[in-house]
RNA sequence: CGCGGGGUGGAGCAGUUGGUAGCUCGUCGGGCUCAUAACCCGAAGGUCGAAGGUUCAAGUCCUUCCCCCGCAA
């Protein structure tokens, strides 16, 4: 079968699985990313991680601060590509750019369309409490994840399951599928379908306050908050990192330490905090946190 | 030159105005006990992130560097 003429946009650790299963079985003509952004703490300029995989692999990197922009376009023209690949890049496209490959753009999306839209779907699935998710690959068209659905595989979330495993298994799972379609594509295969609208769900981009932790909400959801959101949930000045699901008769708020284990009481029961982390410390598991110091009564708001 | 916190025995912390390096836990040995993650007694284990400097004397003051973390982006 022809190789494929591609052009690719992505940038985080997440679209990078799929990069490489588009170097593997096509012809990468060029690769679209968001530009290097002073990061961290220093002031230090970090390359976007598609940008460093792309680098190894030789291929032609553009870092446009708006691909909308005409010059960028006619360059991305210029290709001619057959297809354009869309992985969690960051920049929405114009219909301009939309129109340039003969095949379309083909975006890869992390959730089961039309939920779940937008820029964080798995954060969001795991904090809505989904048992399931998984992985749709669509043609774009000009609104946000509103695309004609081609392909979709299933991945089921445990109750224990924290972002980073899930994030995991999706890039993965999204490369093999994002292959899955450009080979049906070829063969005519793929039949489009178009998402009901009235199903949709949006994933928007997450912000701070969505990891305040309210204790008097649920365990369940509170947990799901923290499974969800990794180290950006929030109780007072301490990131909470893990919990479980307890069964200790606390009110909302509640501390109680047992041994080296530290509970919290919620709306509707209690959690154990697994691992927290104080300002200016590492995460650490709640026996090493336990262990010198001392958990007193206004304990999430003081010190 | 974005702002700020921190690097002390295996782990988490305390170390006041510079003057013998402590605490909790763990580890090892012993004791108590039907038994124990409980209790009692004892022991080992630290060039106090690195390199310089000030000083009679520095974990504690000054300088430089390395690493970690939070905020902001």
């Amino acid at each position: 079968m022809e190789k494929l003429k591609i052009i690719f946009m992505g940038t985080p650790d997440f679209a990078v699985p799929s990069l490489a299963a588009l170097v593997e079985k096509t012809e990468v003509l060029c690769v679209v990313t968001q530009p290097d952004k002073p990061k961290g703490r220093g002031h230090k300029v970090l390359p976007p991680p598609v940008k460093i995989f792309a680098e190894e692999k030789n291929l032609r990197v553009i870092q446009p601060a708006k691909v909308k922009a005409s010059a960028v376009v006619e360059e991305l023209s210029a290709l001619k590509p057959d297809l354009i690949v869309v992985v969690a890049f960051g920049q929405i496209l114009s219909q301009k750019i939309l129109d340039i490959p003969r095949l379309g753009c083909i975006n890869v999306h992390a959730s089961l369309l039309p939920k779940f839209r937008g820029a964080a779907p798995i954060e969001w699935s795991i904090i809505r409490g989904e048992k399931v998710t998984g992985i749709t690959t669509m043609k774009m068209d000009a609104g946000l994840d509103t695309g004609d659905m081609l392909l979709k595989r299933e991945v089921e979330i445990p109750d224990e399951m924290i972002l980073p495993q899930l994030r995991e298994r999706l890039m993965t799972l999204g490369a093999d599928l994002l292959l899955e379609t450009l080979e049906k594509l070829q063969l005519g295969e793929l039949q489009p379908t178009k998402q009901d609208d009235s199903l949709s769900t949006y994933a928007p981009l997450l912000k701070k306050e969505t990891g305040l932790i309210d204790w008097t909400k649920p365990a369940q959801e509170i947990h799901n908050l923290v499974r969800g959101l990794y180290g950006q949930a929030r109780a007072g000045k301490f990131k909470i990192w893990r919990t479980k699901l307890a069964a200790q008769n606390l009110s909302a708020g509640e501390i109680k330490i047992v041994g080296e284990k530290f509970f919290v009481g919620t709306g509707d029961g209690s959690l154990e905090i697994l691992e927290l982390q104080a300002p200016g410390s590492k995460k650490l598991n709640a026996a090493d946190f336990l262990r010198g110091k001392k958990v007193g009564e206004n304990f999430w708001t003081n010190e």
